[in-house]
DNA sequence: ACGAAATCTAAGCGCCCGCTTAGAATGACC
DNA sequence: GGTCATTCTAAGCGGGCGCTTAGATTTCGT
């Protein structure tokens, strides 16, 4: 046995332990460097003002490791460097800030998606890239993945609705995608929509255990799943 | 478009909205009648009293519906019938009733696993055998798989060290099955970790979307899963 | 330099949390 | 039918929750 398979188990049954509570000023407490960076990135486009910023990235953080529920606006606050009352001068509610984030979370990877998708017109490359970019956007981002997939019940009904028009329209791609490569020929799948709603478990569930401590880069991880989604959809390589 | 897309759709990206505030001495709240009967069923072997295991079944679908650190120990007593201090009678506390879920729940999974591992020597049969148990068994009781797969992190870490044996198990059983098969030269599989973190992946996600109220069983969905997980294992049928 | 707008804090409101305690009901056994 | 362990409830403790309010401080165009 290798001394890497411990570590493969770690990977996929190990859940993070609980944060211990943020001290104050403590922006990214239980992120790495790497993925503090990574996180930061990926707000730095959204039109917001610093503070605003720091709360929507302390959430995330908070939000992912101990759940939004469990999760105390005091807690968010304090990883802002603001006080308690300092969250709503920014924000109306805590599921304000939950949905902003899904909101930001579920149109990047939409984004992520449409770039895949338009890299070629040949299923087979088109559905490689498309499940290589979910699959690396959901492991790059995976603090962020958490909680727009795992906390999608925490919104109001009003926003839920608002999100799973976004997510539709990744499914329809995927969907597509495979239509695409059936009618040409390239794949065979006997299900289309049994297919598609695994091809995309597979990519939302790497949120729930990819660590970016582990010796698999999100680009090589999304090429595995890119192979793996050929050989599922009947593709003969 | 069929009719049945839609509901599809909605089966992999809606979440089930917020359950309202239990009313005491409703039991079931929130599960169909189909769910309440399996829930029942999975835990009827256990030798407990019929307090504790209300408490039991009542607890899964409160964390199951609302998470764990969102639900109140209230809640959990008023769905058993019971008042807020008749939970300590059989509990010592509202970590003991997770772990007790956790441990009967994985318990249950091996189980399965076990007994569809040995139906077969081949390794092609024995991997669609074991990946269509553990999908099946996902399905069936998606509301204990929810709880046993993304409430671990609020066991305490002793707990979590326990079932983390138990998943290893599971981990393990399909791993070596994929070795054997590339062995026996009825497999491809270019990264033996990767895939078999897959494809459990694919069969935990289950939890995240499935509902009983879909047009899809929990066996049919178990023989979808088990042949695609041929294909990502490269063996040519 | 100054007044207004934006931003922030200290304090705290009403409510719900996990869990404990004291003692009442229950039921099996002699 | 009395005994006693078990099971349960009513009441409540200390504390944390989301969020509000009143007012201090900062920022900035003029």
């Amino acid at each position: 046995m290798r001394a890497s398979d411990d570590a493969a188990r770690a990977e996929q049954w190990a859940e993070p332990p609980e944060q211990a509570r943020p001290r104050p000023q403590d922006g990214a407490a239980g992120l790495d460097a790497a993925e503090a960076r990574d996180l930061a990135q990926a707000w730095l486009d959204e039109p917001l003002a610093p503070a605003a910023r720091r709360l929507l990235t302390g959430a995330v953080e908070a939000f992912a490791a101990r759940g939004y529920h469990a999760t105390a606006t005091r807690d968010i606050a304090a990883r802002a460097g603001l006080s308690p009352a300092g969250v709503y001068v920014h924000f109306p509610s805590k599921e304000e800030l939950l949905y902003q984030i899904s909101l930001i979370g579920h149109r990047g990877t939409v984004e992520v998606v449409r770039a895949a998708a338009v890299v070629s017109d040949d299923p087979v490359h088109r559905l490689r890239a498309v499940i290589a970019a979910i699959t690396a956007w959901h492991a790059r981002y995976h603090t962020t993945a958490r909680v727009i997939n795992y906390e999608m019940a925490a919104l109001t009904e009003q926003h839920r609705a608002q999100i799973a028009t976004l997510r539709r329209e990744i499914d329809s791609l995927v969907r597509q995608t495979l239509e695409d490569g059936v009618a040409a020929g390239v794949f065979d799948v006997p299900d289309v929509r049994g297919t598609t709603l695994a091809l995309l478990s597979l990519t939302i569930d790497v949120a729930r255990w990819f660590r970016a401590t582990g010796d698999r880069a999100p680009e090589q991880l999304g090429e595995l799943y890119g192979d793996l989604a050929l050989r599922m959809a009947g593709h003969r390589g």
